[in-house]
DNA sequence: ACCCTATCTCGTCACCTTGACGATTACTGG
DNA sequence: CCAGTAATCGTCAAGGTGACGAGATAGGGT
């Protein structure tokens, strides 16, 4: 670090937010609504403010995209993208966070964007160019992080509510990553590992079949062994 | 991304690099020459030039602090740290990048940093307060990140030469993690995992015992199912 | 030449986890 | 009451892992 001279930089952060949305994995994006990009989709987010922490100022963009304080879901670093050339109007320099999120009830009960809103992975990342700046690639770090997470970590947890069912679960685990699991296996792992889901005592019947318990997000923040998709 | 006025930030990228020198996990560092931190230790860094790429900075710093072309040993980026006060003199936001080389023939080839050398990082850990500014963090990170990405990925290879037999790719792994692995079960691992290894045909006796097989690294990056340390 | 030691390499065996799948339970809707 | 649906419990074979025995092949000392 030789403190001399540097040139300028602004530094934003972006947020892939996701959620498991009717089946879908799905991200939260927005309609920009000025240059560059005008009309264009892209990841929320913003510049960070001159004595802001970066996960603070991470978190002022959940809360104001989303309403949502982070008591529920789950919020941490992704990557940083810096590339010179990917803002057109100058160096900008983009922390990049991830957050996992419940189904929201409000769709989205934030306050500047009036125009986001929740659209399913598998589109916005069919086709390259669905989104501003270079958050694509961004979307795709994000979208990769988080499914690799599941295997090993109990972050699934963090796209249910409070309380939930094995089932329920499964269906986290089968929309992020596409595929059908053996509902049989998946019960054993989950209600296997220690500390992974806490019981509640209470059963709900939300579904057509017999009733199912619920649990709680239990202590265990990491699976060992890992929970494979194969 | 509000584009109007945005407050100034200095981007620098620091490098966490990592190998294996006579059978200890080290890391690299200088002892700095200016204030603030004057004759400090701290990780290897710099300011990004104001038309460079992130990777590319992280590249010219590896290059300067070891000679090192990036064909052997591996470079990702770690996380970024932009805390208000991390750096007194200005509002900074520090890319970090993680590095892992071979033990080097010569110490260290640098240019700049004629201060610069690796120190195990068990002591540079042990104490907080170590190294300059939040470094103690970024290191810790960094080891954190090395020790987990060994279990899944082919990355030990990276702290190894081009060629090496079973037993120095095992001791990479006792070195990093800290741990004794049972030679037989680790050569039966290594080498049962398809593409793990390529053999070159020759051997050598290095050591004391039965000569043992030279291999380069093979193809595969990612261990299915990972090696886990228990 | 001989033994000792060190290391590599191959085998064996018990245990655990997983994938595939049958069977039972307990609810809803007609 | 019956069909449908989903939750939950069991069984079994296949594969991976930890613990450990045994042979192979070098160097060094006497």
């Amino acid at each position: 670090m030789a403190g001399s001279d540097h040139p300028p930089f602004a530094v934003t952060v972006d947020l892939v937010l996701l959620t498991v949305r009717s089946g879908r994995f799905a991200a939260l994006v927005v309609e920009r609504g000025e240059q560059p990009f005008r009309g264009r989709l892209a990841l929320p987010g913003g510049f960070v403010h001159p004595d802001e922490d970066l996960p603070d100022a991470a978190l002022r963009e959940l809360r104001e995209e989303t309403g949502l304080a982070p008591s529920l879901g789950h919020l941490e670093q992704l990557a940083s993208y810096g590339a010179p050339g990917r803002d057109p109007r100058q160096r900008v320099v983009s922390v990049a966070y991830l957050g996992l999120v419940p189904d929201l009830p409000e769709p989205v009960a934030g306050t500047d964007a009036a125009a986001s809103q929740f659209m399913p992975v598998d589109s916005l990342l069919r086709t390259a160019g669905s989104l501003a700046f270079d958050h694509d690639a961004i979307l795709a770090d994000g979208v990769e992080r988080a499914r690799a997470k599941l295997e090993y970590t109990s972050l699934a947890t963090a796209f249910c509510p409070a309380e939930f069912t094995v089932g329920e679960l499964r269906a986290v685990y089968e929309a992020v990553w596409g595929v059908e699991l053996d509902p049989r296996n998946f019960h054993r792992k989950v209600t296997g590992t220690p500390g992974f889901l806490a019981s509640t005592g209470a059963s709900t019947t939300r579904g057509g079949g017999r009733p199912a318990q619920l649990y709680r997000r239990g202590p265990t923040r990491t699976l060992m062994p890992p929970l494979l998709r194969t």
